[in-house]
DNA sequence: CTGAATCCTTACTAAATCACTCAAGATGAT
DNA sequence: ATCATCTTGAGTGATTTAGTAAGGATTCAG
């Protein structure tokens, strides 16, 4: 049930971001301020950047900065683009169903899909803004 | 935040005991009924039977059978004890906390624990007499 | 008593995923 | 033009996952 260290990178970036709201931060800078490996956060800010959350701005005295209002960025949303569904197993997940083999019988699937939903209601429930002002599920 | 096969196979396997109580299942047996492959079925019961939830009897006609009411078969405790902590992270798991760098002014922790208190929340309150009879959460 | 059925133990491995690193190119500010 | 920065794509070592394989130990049936 663990989170990837990309999602948690991710998050960590959006909201050093976000605390600097308007600025324009060089990759070096967000680094610094999350102490993820420059090079790894390339990636994940490149990938943030065409989920559209980041903008970038190329050249000297460029770097990136958030796209939208911290409260538009839904933290379920990053996650899951970010490294897949929510859900506990295929067959529980709505945005990425994937059949079982025993899924007509099965006992378990209750319980993955409430798992599911439960995680996924936290999760989007949740946006940047919310992180920021450490509040929860508005 | 994928549950691992293990602990899905483990609980299938739980459940087809459950569902023949008194009995003694062959791991062939179990095979059959769960799908799971036989000799990675072995070390999956051979586990159950270290945690407590299982029983064996070696030779001719032996097998498995469960070990104490499904009542008291907890799913949290499998599923943790089976593949690790409940928490998405380590810093916001309970039973095997570990620090992280950035937690004293960390926003994301919160979230995290809140995932892992309703998750835990969620398979502790279900035990195997649940799954069995759709039940949830009592 | 013997042999077949079954669990037990240990070792091994192919494939996938993770968490990066590296090198070279493109772009924009000065 | 130069330099700081983002962009792109490939490459890699470590770890985990999801098994397989082989042989030994125990019990029961006949
Ligand atoms: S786990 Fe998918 S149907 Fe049972
Ligand atoms: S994620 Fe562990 S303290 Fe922030």
């Amino acid at each position: 049930m663990k989170i990837s260290s990309k999602g948690e990178y991710a998050l960590r970036a959006l909201l050093v971001l976000g605390q600097h709201e308007g600025k324009v931060l060089s990759i070096a800078d967000i680094s610094d301020k999350t102490l993820v490996p420059i090079s790894y956060l390339e990636q994940i800010l490149l990938q943030l950047k065409m989920l559209g959350h980041v903008k970038s701005k190329r050249g000297s005295r460029g770097g990136y900065s958030l796209r939208t209002n911290p409260a538009d960025v839904n933290i379920g949303d990053v996650i899951r683009r970010l490294e897949g569904p929510l859900a506990p197993m295929g067959c529980a997940s709505i945005t990425s169903y994937e059949p079982c083999i025993l899924e007509p019988t099965c006992l378990l699937k209750p319980l993955w899909t409430r798992i599911r939903d439960t995680v996924a209601q936290i999760l989007e429930e949740t946006t940047l803004a919310d992180l920021l002002d450490r509040r929860f599920s508005r």
